[in-house]
DNA sequence: CATATTTTGTTTGTGTACAAATAGACTGTG
DNA sequence: CACAGTCTATTTGTACACAAACAAAATATG
């Protein structure tokens, strides 16, 4: 094996991916210890929406079937949402943040905006910019 | 609240991080059905050392003590490693990985490589280095 | 209208990921 | 030497993340 087609771990996308995703993760709990950045996401899309059904919250919030699930339930044992079957659609159920869940989330905002801040620190705006627009492409 | 600070998720670099590591994710388990990126981590880390104690092994793969606990017993579960308390010092649980471990190695490190090639696929050479540098300086 | 298909949600099982508590082994310092 | 502090590994509990299998409800199509 050529030493130029090692495999190299530490410069495979995937694993500085990864770091990247835990230190942002670190940063997000050392600021906003009261929830996950997952619960968070659910909770600010559902508080923009007013209302959505578990599935369609889980698709804007790229959360699958059974994760989406979970998170709903944490979110709802805590009150911040309510959940109801909806009568046109028996199937769905419909989901909507408490007067609480939107409390929390409007004090949490400004934290969740200086999360990301902090994570991208390290790089000026421009590259700051960059490396959005460049993961943008890779989703 | 003022539209400008308005918190827009898809906007924020853990979501898309996320997002891009789920893709990235999909694509490893597509071309390397036989185990996970960690697993694949951790084994390629473990060849390259030859051997290495369970807690060294976590550190250079970014694992804490009981993710790489869990990622080494499916390893040698799966006999792809062997494990044994050093004799010098006895807390150490040293690791090596099996023939059949390097064999599992060598048989996929092209696939690993081409899922980091086909991960920053959309991006031209330049813009993939550009990622990659921008990533690492936010870890 | 009847039924094949799709959609939504639940459940189960496996695999990261991390915090916190514990135990045993080592090291450094008095 | 004693023992305080450190290091390594394990265990427990919580929280994503996804695959696969299932049930119930809605929709499409013949």
């Amino acid at each position: 094996m050529d030493k130029n087609d090692a495999y190299i771990l530490e410069r495979q996308v995937g694993f500085v991916m990864r770091r990247a995703v835990q230190r942002h993760i670190a940063i997000f709990s050392a600021l906003i210890p009261e929830m996950t950045p997952t619960q968070f996401a659910a909770l600010a899309k559902l508080c923009k929406l007013g209302q959505a059904s578990q599935n369609e919250l889980g698709r804007l919030t790229s959360m699958d079937v059974a994760t989406i699930k979970g998170v709903v339930d944490r979110l709802r044992a805590r009150e911040l949402i309510t959940s109801a079957p909806l009568e046109s659609d028996k199937r769905r159920l419909m989901l909507a943040p408490t007067r609480k869940g939107r409390a929390m989330y409007r004090k949490y905002a400004a934290q969740a905006a200086e999360v990301s801040r902090q994570t991208l620190a390290p790089l000026d705006e421009g590259e700051q910019r960059q490396l959005m627009q460049l993961l943008e492409r890779i989703i």
